[in-house]
RNA sequence: GGUCCGUUCGUCUAGGGGUUAGGACGUAUCCCUUUCACGGAUAAAACACGGGUUCGAUUCCCGUACGGACUACCA
């Protein structure tokens, strides 16, 4: 490559919600870019109006947002190349086909599915298959077989037609992936893909090519789902004479367990999502969930996603978006296919989320607070945030601050409440009323006191009184769980077993 | 079926012709602790198989097996 600058191109199809593989292949393409000072373009890729889905586009624009991986050009954005929608770039993909046709690099076709079905349950009962090829279109009807005077009848009648490519019979097609090194194919494995559709838009072969031509795009890395294409590619960049940008196929994502490639059932199976935000299909209505419904925080999910394929080589494990910009490279991307375990993303956020200040905690879960100052949802915040995975996991669990405990442990009740537990627990309830200010430290301080007046170890007492207090067993930290709760309702929970 | 790609602990992976094959998640045990978590420590756990090449292969080569992708006028 010359020394230009590194330009990528994240270029997914609207058909739905953008799978999380799909933001993984974002990400490689951000940290890429970013990395090499380079340009991230967004395209999308709408050639195919039979799969249209409203609200797709907007899923995956909020979804890159919601990440943190930001676009430099594309849709959304604008820049020098726009349109950056296929589908407005239509008119111009027709041009570089029949260029291509000039050229004798491609023909006109106008057989029709019918028949090109026809042709293909013909060779497969003769135990072959079918391919559309430097053998077969001598046979069939296109402008290398048709007198030129009847194509082009065909044509001006309106007839519908396809153009195709003329792909050499016997070549070698060589490229070097940036992941994989050498790739050989022979061109006989390839057959004459349709470039331009029978509507006039192109196919993704031809759509793809000319606009990461046009968009100056330096590096394509996409999944490897794509491979088995890129031979093509590299062959319709030769037709046209046109200089290709490098290849990166990245390995896929698979299901957690068996086999293939991550699903969304699998998300349904499992139990997580598969999506990063949630989605609901306009068709069906069907809602899928999202890793940002579910609570993850962004920076667990790249993080996670990060580390799906790829590896600093190094024993650290907590990366910011900057810190991997810095760290990424290409070449220390694994080849395999990588497991989908959700168990990791889990500690990323755990991990997260501990790394998150109290405060910023309490702030994004204040609606489900709605009764409680800041100050309070700050000290639950505080009380609980080492103990979850997920923010949404604090409100669950400090739901016995605001409601006394309705039944009792069993176990604890039955093994450990006794006279001399029960003694201190009246008497605390009793000087409990005087403590003031009532924090954890002095509700402690006072809990101490009674017990040396009774001559009780404090470990005897404890766990009695945070089942009288909370119903539980166990907990967070029962002093400041009182703290909160308020001295008055303190001393009502205690009044209330005695 | 054909073409292409891949294969290190259960999972994500590091490594690389001679290593006690390293880390992380998960699991187990122990410590800490008023309990449960958190945290800390320890442990069990892997080079798919068969042939070469080599003094020596998990590492290089070839096969086999297994897995995956692709095989549309979808992307």
């Amino acid at each position: 490559m010359s020394s230009t600058q590194v330009r990528v191109r994240f270029a997914p199809s609207p058909t739905g919600a953008l799978h999380i593989g799909g933001v993984r292949t974002a990400l490689y393409n951000y940290l890429f870019a970013r990395q090499m000072g380079g340009k991230m373009l967004l395209r999308i890729e709408d050639t195919d109006q039979n799969r249209f889905v409203p609200g797709a586009e907007d899923y995956i624009l909020e979804a890159l947002q919601w990440v943190g991986i930001t676009i430099d050009e594309g849709v959304g954005v604008g820049g020098p190349h726009a349109p950056y929608r296929q589908s407005e770039r239509m008119h111009m993909y027709r041009d570089f086909a029949e260029t291509l046709i000039a050229a004798d690099k491609a023909y006109y076709a106008f057989d029709t599915t019918e028949e090109l079905d026809e042709m293909r349950q013909t060779f497969e009962k003769q135990g072959s298959t079918f391919q559309y090829n430097s053998i077969t279109r001598t046979r069939l009807k296109n402008s290398l077989t048709l007198p030129a005077e009847e194509v082009q009848a065909r044509i001006a009648a309106g007839e519908p037609h396809v153009i195709r490519l003329k792909v050499p019979a016997k070549e070698e097609i060589r490229f070097r992936d940036l992941i994989r090194d050498w790739v050989n194919v022979h061109s006989s494995q390839i057959d004459d893909k349709v470039l331009l559709k029978a509507d006039g838009m192109p196919t993704y072969h031809l759509a793809n090519v000319v606009d990461d031509h046009l968009m100056e795009i330096t590096h394509v890395i996409r999944g490897e789902e794509w491979l088995p294409s890129a031979p093509l590619h590299v062959l319709l960049y030769q037709a046209f004479g046109w200089e290709r940008p490098e290849f990166a196929h990245l390995p896929l994502l698979l299901k957690p367990e068996g086999n293939g490639k991550l699903s969304k059932r699998d998300a349904d199976l499992g139990g997580f999502p598969v999506f990063p935000l949630e989605w609901e299909d306009p068709a069906s209505g069907v809602v899928a969930r999202g890793f940002r419904e579910d609570g993850y925080l962004p920076e667990a999910v790249i993080n996670f996603l990060a580390f799906l394929g790829w590896n600093p080589g190094t024993e650290q494990e907590m990366f910011t978006m900057d810190e991997l910009i810095a760290a990424f490279s290409l070449d220390k991307i694994h080849k395999g296919g990588a497991r989908f375990d959700i168990a990791k993303a889990k500690w990323f956020n755990q991990q997260y989320l501990k790394q998150h200040s109290d405060a910023s905690v309490a702030e994004s879960l204040k609606e489900s607070f709605a009764e409680s100052s800041p100050e309070k949802i700050e000290k639950i915040v505080h009380l609980l945030k080492d103990r979850v995975t997920f923010p949404q996991e604090i409100v669950e669990q400090s739901k016995f601050l605001f409601e006394a405990p309705t039944q009792y442990d069993e176990q604890v009740m039955t093994t450990k409440w006794n006279a001399d537990v029960a003694a201190v627990v009246e008497q605390y309830a009793k000087v409990l009323p005087e403590v003031e200010p009532f924090t954890a430290e002095t509700a402690k301080e006072a809990l101490h006191k009674v017990t040396d007046e009774k001559g009780i170890k404090l470990g005897k007492v404890m766990q009695p009184l945070r089942v009288v207090l909370t119903g539980a067993p166990a907990g967070p930290d029962l002093m400041l769980s009182m703290e909160i709760m308020g001295k008055a309702e303190v001393v009502d929970r205690l009044k209330k077993v005695l």
